[in-house]
DNA sequence: CAAAGAACGTTGGTATGGCCAACGTTGGCG
DNA sequence: CGCCAACGTTGGCCATACCAACGTTCTTTG
């Protein structure tokens, strides 16, 4: 995209939708900047935490949990299993399913994630003093929970 | 997607910038739903609004102010040109250049589209009460302005 | 003043994410 | 048994966001 030339609109420049909008794709950049480093992205991210709170469990049901379609958790799953980080075996109880578990290298790299992703969280909220970053937090958790 | 199999892995929930991610898509479903109320969507608005507040300009010009490709800016031009909402002339200053003006009928449009986007806004806020909801413009509007 | 470069509008293409449809396989249930 | 649902998989669609190239027109500069 070209350079900005001057402010955008100032109609649009206060709408919470558009703040709303800004925020998330700072976070997203910073945190798929981070996840880069470590060669994942958000839905491997995203699976192996799933894995690891709630053990092993079939496609269809991770999707489910974390919101990815079953045609994308294919590809997410073989990427993963590539890495020796999941693996994927075939449920005897149940020969529909796949049976998704993660690897002690699994478990691993979540770690080095989990601290990849922490980071990010700190650098999306630099610009706020502590105080302020745990008012944000709690007034998005709210605006999340009144809506479901 | 299928229907949700309980929470996300707590690891994912509690995130910022999973949150940031949740408000945006929440704020872009509602705004986006509003808009086509109207038959528009937001590189609409946003062109109106630019046109409105700045006056007649280039395609070019009027991409980098709100953020759209010179050739996303065609169509859109296109669109609001054939709803006789906007003009496209040649400059005859610059014969490189299209002149783009809002018509008569464009600001009356503008004038409904902001009404409708005012009633997105409010419905994105209404779980939080009137001071949450200025206290999280006020953050967002830190956290935006503290990046730039 | 000529030549080189930049800006413009336009076309066409690419990458991505999210979603949907269809299929064969397998299981549940009447 | 017969029907329907769930599963994994493939293949595709659509919207958004970019980027590349081109011919035209202006600007800069040698």
């Amino acid at each position: 995209m070209d350079t900005p030339e001057g402010p955008p609109p100032e109609r649009l420049r206060m709408l919470p939708s558009r703040l709303a909008n800004h925020a998330a794709m700072t976070a997203n950049r910073i945190v798929d900047r981070a996840l880069a480093q470590a060669g994942v992205r958000r839905y491997h991210y995203a699976l192996l935490a799933a894995l690891e709170e709630y053990g092993p469990a079939s496609q269809a049901a991770l999707g489910r949990r974390i919101g990815i379609d079953r045609s994308d958790m294919v590809a997410t799953v073989n990427e993963l299993a590539e890495r020796h980080v999941v693996e994927r075996a075939p449920d005897p109880e149940d020969r529909r399913r796949n049976i998704v578990t993660i690897t002690a290298e699994g478990r691993s790299l979540l770690t080095d994630l989990d601290r990849l992703i922490a980071a990010a969280q700190d650098e999306f909220l630099a610009p706020l003093p502590a105080a302020d970053r745990r008012h944000l937090i709690d007034l998005l958790t709210r605006l999340a929970e009144h809506r479901d």
